[in-house]
DNA sequence: GGAAAACAGTTAGGCGCCTAACGGTTAGCT
DNA sequence: AGCTAACCGTTAGGCGCCTAACTGTTTTCC
């Protein structure tokens, strides 16, 4: 279930020794960098823990969140298209495929074809789904609540700011087309 | 690859409209958690679009760190077996066999049956491996730089502190059998 | 000494995600 | 009109990880 990552992270002095044969260690960066992906890692571990005792996978949940936002939000039927989904939950319209295909099997879901472009479905959620999603949710909340418990108000403030640095800086690194160091094979 | 996670965090009034359906919902927890899980996700697949272009996994790539680690430093033979391999990179011993199945296929790790414990098997790196490694890291090493790069040294200080309350926190709960209503701490 | 428990590693089967290729539908061009 | 390009959703096949059950080896304890 947790991607793979070493179990005890190395101490700073280890980084900085490591960093006299390369060059290219920065100790402060690799540890802030091997902490990100631990702490990512942790709660996404303790979030899934949650979600697979209701029976349900991330991919799904994912779904009925997008699916229930969108009925909220704009006052509007709920209904996406599963390239929407697709895009907005960021994975591809294949694996859309197959989440709605267990969530309508599951009957949180219903797909219809559009009306007007015979191409496209409209997936809407149904009643059950949300009532799932009513239940579901209370628990889902005080996860995260109890996770970050430890930090202050500020505390936490000071973490997003920091974070969105990160985010903005990683959107900008993954979408760019390649930044190969290494030259050649 | 990526996690599914939705592509717009919510803004911070929603969280707070939100929270008046939701007493459980506590906003600056609820949006510390999600840009703590998006930064991840986005550190998590900046890496592995490096490692798969040198075709490896990140699986594969942390039994190859762990076991160049438990050679560097230790000074032993750098063998290691499944057992320790899987506990220490945690997965399942069933993974670690997977695993190690397609590094010994590639060339990379060797194994021989341990000569006081016949149920044993020692988990070596080859010289190909290392060689390996030290193509591959530099490149590495400069994507954590990169990605670090916004933040200064003594945000990515803060940072590390921030992280490892929530570590820490998320450890014992991640243990615990089941997460209780959590009024304490 | 011999049965049973404890342990190491592997195999079998499942799930979620991916890429690549496929039929069905609409829009654009000549 | 008809041919083509673009688009939507789906299918097929692969990979990584999981759990559960299995094989083989050592230890324990009568």
């Amino acid at each position: 279930m947790p991607h793979l990552l070493i179990k005890d992270l190395p101490r700073y002095e280890c980084l900085i020794e490591a960093s006299k044969r390369f060059p290219e260690l920065n100790p402060s960066a690799c540890e802030a960098f091997l902490h990100l992906l631990r702490a990512g890692d942790e709660a996404f571990v303790a979030m899934e823990r949650n979600l697979t005792a209701h029976n349900i996978s991330h991919g799904r949940f994912g779904v009925l969140m997008l699916l229930a936002q969108n009925c909220d939000d704009c006052g509007g039927t709920g209904a996406m298209t599963p390239a929407e989904l697709a895009d907005q939950t960021r994975v591809t319209r294949a694996t859309m495929t197959g989440l709605v295909d267990t969530l309508e099997r599951d009957g949180f879901v219903s797909r219809t074809v559009d009306a007007n472009d015979r191409r496209m479905m409209r997936v809407c959620l149904t009643p059950k789904a949300h009532a799932f999603l009513e239940k579901l949710l209370p628990g889902h909340f005080q996860l995260m609540a109890s996770l970050m418990a430890p930090l202050s108000q500020t505390e936490r403030k000071t973490l997003v700011t920091l974070l969105n640095k990160v985010i903005q800086n990683a959107a900008t690194l993954n979408s760019s087309p390649a930044q190969s160091t290494a030259a050649g094979r």
